[in-house]
Parts: C-alpha cells; structure tokens; sequence
DNA sequence: CTAAATCTTCAGAATGTTTTGAAAGTTCAG
DNA sequence: CTGAACTTTCAAAACATTCTGAAGATTTAG
C-alpha cells in the first residue's frame, strides 16, 4: 500500500528510522518518536505522539523519557499550556557522538578488557606450541579491537574539533588515516 | 569470577567477541563459536563446540549453518572422519566487509527509498511554509542517509583494492574524504 | 541392504523484550 | 486545600527470539 496522505508519509519515514535506530540496538519507539518529532518541526505534547504513533501514554512518556536521556529530545515549556512538549534535537552529528561515546565506546573498552584478561590467563599457563598459537590469535584480536577503540576516539576527538556540515567527516577521513599510520602493522 | 583454566579464559574471550556480534544484531552464539574455533586453530567437530559453549546438539547445527552462510566459517572434512567438522575464518576484514556488504549495506537503501517515498508524497500534497520546511527536514535526512550509503561504498571498494594490514583503514580514510569534499554541503 | 553414527529440522519450552493499563504521584487553577 | 489534568511507574500481558530435544533424514561401514 503507498502512502497518500501526509500522515501515512509521516510513519513511512518514522519506521524507516526506526529500522536504523532498532539496527544500532534501541527500541525502534524511540526512532520512531524522534522522527515524528523532527518533522512536524514545532513541540508535540504527549497525547500527540501517542496518536500519531498509536502508543499508550506510558509507552510514550517512556519514550520520550529515554530520548531526552540520550540528549536527541528536549523538553519545552510552552506559556500558558500545562502538558508537557517536546522537541526533536535536530543536529544529526551531535546525537550520532553521544551515542557512540556512551555505546560504543564502552563496548570496546570492555571487550578490550576481557580478551585482555583472557589472554593474561592463557600466557600464564604456558604449554606448547598450540598454545602459544592461542596467544597470539588472541593478540591479534586484541589488537583489532584496539584498533576499533582508535576509530572510536578519532572520530570523537573530530567531533570536538567541530567543523560544519562534512568537515566532520574530513577530519575523521584524515585522523583515522593518521591513527592507522602511526599505530603501524599487524590488523 | 577469575578466569584460571584454559577453558575459563577461552569462555571470557568468546564471551566477549558474543557480546560484539549480538551488538551488531546477530545471535550472540554466532559470536561465541567463532571465537572458540578461532582460537582452536584447528577444526573443531559439532559435538566439540557443544561441549565447550553448552550448546545442544540442534543449536550447533543451527549456528554452524549460519556462520557458513555468512562465510565465517568452513566445513572442512578430515580424512578417515566421519563427522563434520569446522574451522574459522581468520581474515577479520574479509568477514566485516560480508557483513557490512549483506546487512549495512541493505539497510541503507531500504531507508534511503523509503524516506525518498516519504518525501514525494509531501512534495506532491503541497501547502503552506509549515509543510515546505516539513519537506526540508526531510530532505536533510535523506542527505545524510545517502552519505551513510556513501560511507559504506568507500568502505567495500577500499576493501576490494585489498591492501596489506592497516592498508585498508588508510584507504577508507581516503576515499570517505574525498567521496564527502565532492558531495559537498549540507550534513 | 542394514544398522550405527551423525546431522538437520522444527514444535514447543524457555527466555527475553516491549507495551499496556491502571494505580499512584505531581502540579496547578480555583 | 481540593479536584482536575497530566505524568510516571510498574506488574502483568503480549510479543519476539532463541534453545532444546526428539523425530526424521542422511551418510557410511560392514
């Protein structure tokens, strides 16, 4: 069925992001919300994104909840109403850095660390030839991981730097490329 | 818990590589024996793997056919067995680039399609500033998801110039920069 | 061909996740 | 204050995913 009116448009956009949200491991609600509100531009109050969205109202107050955690919605305060509205955080690159810094980057960290940890046990027991081979594929997964870890942090660091529209990228272009080069062999 | 015997260890290091493909939306089993047969080096039968990571026999069978079609692992036969056994793919550029080819990839134009049907529909209906700037908004996210598409195409033509080691990170780097200076604005 | 070994499949069980709906909490106008 | 409007919370329901275990299919040795 193809979307005709605005409405039906407004929620074949919204599950498109929802996909790509539910695809980096959030609740596909919450891209769903997001776009919803990115779009109609003005703050929405809560009944509406339930009636858009068709949500139960703790659905969409835990939503929105979430969101505004993640720093991607915001809550304003309109004179002279009492409900609650909201707004959509609008700069794409902004929400993409807390996400990576809060997500990502503890994920490598914490993987870094265990195959680290893994890896202390295995050399300490010693034993032959295989076992050495064990260490060492270990390392290698260690060292990509570490890898990622870089990637991570070259982009953040780019992000500090903060050019506009695709300076964010050039710099990442060249700080990762950099990273890589001074890191040296072994992938 | 510290990790002490070898099996531990090889637990704590598969435990971790799961939690990284379950991130990447796979099963974290998928994950898991992966890593088992990684570091084993060599082949592994069904039962074995069951063993190691608890696994009845159907979930093997299960996993190991799945991380064949993802071309992860292989079957390799060893003469004068009769049962199957399995050993990992060891290039970890090879097996990303898969992934991001089959999955990231897919997502990208589903959602760029999607969003571009989105916004022909709202062109089409036309009215006033309101839904001009509504068709703006979405505009913006449909750049963006085309430079994600962008990104990801960087990606696998880096790869399929196959450089040695890091050679790869350097060529994205380059690519991702130039494919965004010629694109130009808007992010 | 037969029987043992092995592998695959799949219905149902177990587990995990998200949503609902109602109760409790908060805020504010009157 | 009090009560209406609104929001939050959370137990249970609905839903989704993953695993088990056993039946059936397949393979191979004899």
């Amino acid at each position: 069925m193809e979307p005709t009116t605005e409405h039906e448009a407004e929620l074949l956009a919204a599950d498109a992001i929802g996909d790509v949200i539910e695809h980096w491991g959030f609740r596909k609600a919450l891209g769903r919300t997001w776009t919803v509100l990115y779009l109609h531009g003005d703050a929405l109050a809560a009944a509406d994104l339930g009636e858009r969205l068709q949500m139960s109202a703790g659905a969409v107050s835990m939503t929105v909840t979430e969101l505004q955690r993640w720093g991607v919605v915001r809550k304003v305060w309109i004179p002279g109403e009492r409900r609650d509205f909201f707004e959509a955080e609008t700069d794409f690159w902004k929400m993409i850095s807390k996400v990576v810094q809060e997500r990502e980057r503890f994920l490598a960290v914490s993987v870094r660390e265990r195959l680290g940890r893994a890896q202390a046990v295995l050399k300490r027991r010693g034993g032959g030839a295989a076992a050495r081979a064990r260490v060492e594929r270990l390392g290698r997964l260690l060292n990509f991981s570490t890898m990622a870890e870089t990637v991570i942090e070259s982009f953040l660091a780019s992000r500090r730097v903060d050019f506009g529209d695709f300076g964010n990228l050039l710099a990442l272009g060249r700080q990762v490329t950099a990273a890589a080069a001074g890191k040296g062999r072994k992938g």
